[in-house]
DNA sequence: CATGAAATTGGTAGCGCTTTCAAAACATTG
DNA sequence: CAATGTTTTGAAAGCGCTACCAATTTCATG
């Protein structure tokens, strides 16, 4: 392997100036540029980026911490992540963060032991405190999917509640009014957030909401097929149900179907996140549209603007959600 | 941020002495060793990581290119690289390969520019040849998903003869005879190995199989969707059908519904891969399970074994598939 | 107690690059 | 043409660590 001393002495100057053309740096002449362009070219010369990383305190690599790897929500946001990180020629440093906050508190050392230069985090069981001082510290960091009052300007997030509200209120104004709701793990923020706006719409619609059409589930299929088991076995009548996300949904779907209940005709379903499988179900789930990729690659901006001084990008910190209508709802027709 | 320095002052030993504690090197006393300790622990010291790998020219880092990042198939890959890899301690570099050959080559020179001590592979559309030259060279390769006779330690992999084999086979026992295929895109190794496998259950049977009843289409739901149209245009009737993967059968099955063929009593489906949304679907897929999950933690092994010289690692090249039996598929019953 | 071998330690030269700083070269002005 | 300012260049000091080598200490043995 060349290195930067082999391209300087071919090409007849310093190794400053073979560092200022590769750095493309200004005040270089057109002829030692040239000179040194095609030394390198001739030794097929590679920078080593170890040893830039080392000498300029800067290693490109960007860390990423998700929950997990796989599943349609967090992959969507790696591949956002991955595919704008590439366009700006820096790297992603993956790992995933388990299932409690030690384990999140672990993988952000790890990354910062990496000499992450930045870090883009979609955590649920570190606290907000913690967030708040490691955010004050020498690395970067972007949140994903989580609002912080006091470091807003580092949260990329959409209004989950706006999201369930949006579902319910269509529900409602389309002649539902006993609505069932799956939530997801109500330590988690965005859960209750979404929770929140199920019962914002009832609340606005002055309707009251019943306990009783409510169930407390984990974001999992599995949860999703307790939820709705135990939603029919109360034998409290309704003609919807929204779900805290779109595998509860599948499941409570099939759940459904098990129990002869007829999606739509006889419960209409919303999901939320509109992962991509959310297609592929029969029926189609209706669900809300969840920007995520789209937030995961305003997250990199975030880190270029910030971190490697790309002053003239501008940040949306906020995103929309959208209901999504397809085959699971219909409206409200009263039982002959 | 304080330096192996600062330790070796503070704890009154030399720098050797503090790298051979990092490092746990033999030849260290304990007494120095607890000095040493304790300096570290005083200073809250944190190794540069970035320092060590171009010291000791090892990064601890592992390239994996893959196809993309999202979807089913590949996010279980990388989900296994990544587990496997953080229990060693090293991290993952993942980039995704695009959809042509010098996107894929630009990828593996991104990441041997980046220093990776190993690259993990899955591509498609890099040669065979070029694919042998680089396990040569001094980055160490091992590719997932395909098999390279000249350099068949490298690769890690499954027979998708058998897995298609396995489902048609199954189907032809089951009394079927009229079995449809929608093949992968087959300039792909694996597309043409899974269609192999269709056609060899047939020739073991004695039956010749119908060259009508078979689609290339490219993987994709749209792909599956298309086929699935051409066939059933076709008016050849068929009763079961295998897919070359659980994407195109859902689409397939889909398509099914529409034109009011029942699933699985009108046709049995069989797709391949087992990801995870197939038992999501309904009815659910019986399919042709692929352990790609652990061929890639089995890559990280590899990579353990051959580049960090962990000698007592098994490396099991060859994975088996099986066939999922589940809700698409039964037994043929002759129309009355 | 001398001896040699083994264990332990410190000194130091890099790893391949960036980044000051000052010197040299060049250009501009009155 | 001198005086001044501006580019352009090279020398050298690191970045924080590893790894080799040689020096020192320790220990068992005859």
């Amino acid at each position: 392997m060349p290195t930067i001393y082999q391209v300087s002495e071919l090409a007849g100057v310093s190794l400053s100036s073979v560092s200022r053309v590769m750095n493309n740096h200004e005040h270089v002449s057109e002829k030692t540029k040239a000179k040194v362009m095609a030394a390198m070219a001739e030794l097929d010369y590679r920078p080593n980026f170890t040893a830039r990383s080392l000498a300029s305190n800067c290693s490109n690599s960007i860390g990423v911490l998700v929950a997990e790897i796989s599943g349609p929500f967090y992959s969507d946001i790696l591949s956002g992540v991955e595919s704008e990180l590439s366009n700006a020629n820096k790297h992603a440093v993956i790992v995933s963060g388990g299932c409690d906050e030690k384990k999140e508190l672990d993988a952000i050392q790890f990354l910062i032991d990496r000499n992450c230069d930045a870090l883009i985090l979609c955590v649920d069981f570190i606290s907000d405190e913690y967030l708040i001082k490691l955010s004050k510290g020498s690395t970067k960091v972007v949140i994903i999917n989580r609002y912080i009052a006091e470091i807003s300007d580092n949260c990329i997030f959409i209004s989950n509640l706006l999201g369930s509200y949006q579902a319910t209120k269509y529900l409602l104004e389309n002649g539902h009014s006993n609505i069932a709701y799956i939530s997801g793990p109500l330590w988690k923020i965005d859960a209750i957030d979404r929770f929140n706006g199920y019962k914002k719409a009832f609340t606005d619609s002055g309707i009251d909401f019943d306990e009783a059409l409510t169930f407390e589930a984990d974001y999992t299929t599995i949860g999703g097929r307790e939820g709705m088991l135990s939603l029919l076995k109360n034998k409290k009548p309704f003609t919807a149900l929204v779900c805290a996300n779109d595998e509860m949904a599948s499941a409570a779907m099939r759940v459904a179907r098990e129990n002869n209940v007829r999606v739509p005709q006889d419960c209409s379903i919303i999901g939320f996140d509109n992962v991509y499988f959310s297609a592929y179900l029969f029926p189609q789930l209706s669900t809300i549209e969840n920007p995520i990729n789209k937030m995961a690659r305003m997250a990199v901006l975030w880190v270029l603007k910030n971190r490697y001084n790309q002053k003239d990008i501008v940040i949306q910190n906020q995103f929309d959600t959208e209901l999504v209508l397809r085959e699971s709802t219909q409206v409200y027709v009263e039982k002959t």
